[in-house]
DNA sequence: TCCATAACTCTCCTTTTGGTAAGTACCGAA
DNA sequence: TTCGGTACTTACCAAAAGGAGAGTTATGGA
């Protein structure tokens, strides 16, 4: 049998700043964004917006600034013309990449479950 | 040196699934109601309420269908009145969380962190 | 007769999200 | 002199998310 659970929280208000951090983290593009950059050490803007299929300018731009804010990315200006600006994970955003890689792996090895059980139960609604 | 990719993705339509169903599942209410069924494995509606702070009746009841949709949990109707009502988890529910569990213990084990880095940015940018 | 109960469901309303498209800054090249 | 390239920022707007609170259902108990 496998453990119960994994992180036994007592104290209430780190278990909220927990919870916050993983609202925080817990986001499609985030998470979209830290493989890319796991995939490609160093990606530039318009590089990230070709390798994040379907993100918009604008959704890329708050995204990584809300990573770097929370340290998980360095964002690098070189100041010349035209502009260069690359984005490579910190420290904190590859052990986050590799805390989140068993997800990847679950959805991959999990994705027909999911989609027969999405079927099962749509057809039983139907009935 | 830790391994760059922990998917290396080639099929494009494969990737567009996987990354479905990462947005589906990476998202806070679901992480946290998986996280409340991993520690208490039967829980009734009101119970969820009041183990997962702050959600509201309506997002419980969102979430718990689209879990129930995706078959990470099952809804047990016990046909009696008042109703009463239980939801736990299945094995695919257990594997998510199992997998979701890494990413518990990077954010315990870096609030520290991410705080500092945040505090940094935000001083950084009024100066 | 009226209330309490569990698990919703429904409506109304505000907030947030996210897309599109245009604008900006700068310089070298055509 | 206008164009192209890069990385945005801003304005505007539609859609979705999400909260508050009332209504629903049926029944056993006071």
């Amino acid at each position: 049998m496998e453990d119960t659970s994994c992180h036994p929280e007592l104290d209430p208000r780190v278990e909220a700043l927990v919870t916050d951090v993983i609202g925080r983290v817990a986001d499609k593009w985030t998470m979209i964004v830290l493989e890319a950059l796991t995939q490609h050490p160093v990606l530039r803007f318009t590089e990230l917006v070709r390798e994040v299929t379907g993100i918009s300018q604008k959704m890329l731009t708050q995204t990584v600034r809300a990573m770097e804010r929370d340290g998980l990315l360095v964002r690098t200006v070189h100041p010349v013309i035209p502009p260069h600006v690359d984005y490579r994970l910190t420290d904190l955003g590859h052990t986050l990449s590799e805390a989140f890689c068993g997800v990847w792996t679950w959805a991959e090895t999990n994705i027909d479950r999911i989609e027969r059980a999405r079927q099962d139960f749509d057809t039983r609604k139907i009935r």
